[in-house]
DNA sequence: CATCTCGCAACAACAAAAGTTTCGAAATCC
DNA sequence: GGATTTCGAAACTTTTGTTGTTGCGAGATG
């Protein structure tokens, strides 16, 4: 099954953006992830909507971040994202009706549900000027100073 | 992005086993499910390596279960499927050395290695007689009884 | 007015899972 | 012993969702 990377892959723009002077092109961006300006552009779109970024025409557009980090958190990106499902499992309704498949279901939806909220509960509390800062902090501790650049 | 329900699947049929008489046949397994018989020659390949349950070929043969239901975990289950991916998001490592993409890597990862170790200790701690016991409790609470037969 | 850039829609390519076909082997039934 | 049932396994096809691609239009800039 291909798993989606779409929120590691935005939070990690979206920071680097914060780092560079004006807006960054669907096409830098889309040369950063390995794919192409118009799968950036579907991407970005629900940011957009969400209202974290802005994106202009012309001559020196592209996308600009339209809020601090710190008042983005990682669940506001996955909200943005179209909320995607976050398990590769899920149950079966073959027979709704029947009392085995609901008590085989009741204890695997009270897993994932339990599981789903301690995920969202952490994509909360966690904002991007958080990563950023811990991006700092490894900064800090290396000699070598290794990103990769919004080319 | 399709899910899995193998588990939930299984763990429906392996309760059903369990209540009937002599084997289950692929053939009447697939038929309950909706697909058919080298589908679940497929799926139930992994719980006979794991020794959850048997096959015999010839009349009357088919899949029998090896264990009591209070000796197999959900978990045990998973793991018998092949311990397949829990989550449908993944981080995305298209810049390993860049420390952004650590930084962001860093929370996503441990946030996903908790809520899959509270799946994993949750589905540990349920055997398929606990899952018997659940659907005896709702049985006993309704008047009319339907069950999804292995017909 | 040429160029850059996004927006959108339509289409193609790809990958993973599920489904299908076919053969063989072993067990049972008559 | 021969017909039937059933699993085992390999090869192949179908399906489905995502990603990638192409093409055109619209707005902004120099």
């Amino acid at each position: 099954m291909r798993r989606d990377s779409r929120l590691s892959r935005m939070l990690h723009v979206l920071i680097h953006m914060d780092r560079i002077d004006g807006a960054a092109t669907s096409d830098r961006i889309a040369q950063m992830l390995g794919t192409n300006p118009v799968v950036v552009r579907r991407t970005m779109a629900g940011l957009r909507d969400g209202g974290y970024v802005h994106s202009e025409k012309g001559h020196g557009g592209g996308w600009v971040l339209t809020r601090p980090l710190s008042e983005i958190t990682m669940l506001d990106i996955h909200r943005a994202l179209g909320n995607p499902e976050l398990f590769a499992i899920s149950v079966a309704v073959d027979h709704p009706e029947c009392l085995v498949e609901q008590a085989v279901n009741s204890a695997l939806g009270s897993a994932f549900d339990a599981a789903e909220q301690l995920l969202i509960d952490k994509f909360a509390s966690v904002t991007l000027a958080d990563l950023a800062d811990e991006f700092d902090q490894r900064m800090a501790k290396i000699t070598t100073k290794p990103t990769c650049e919004l080319v």
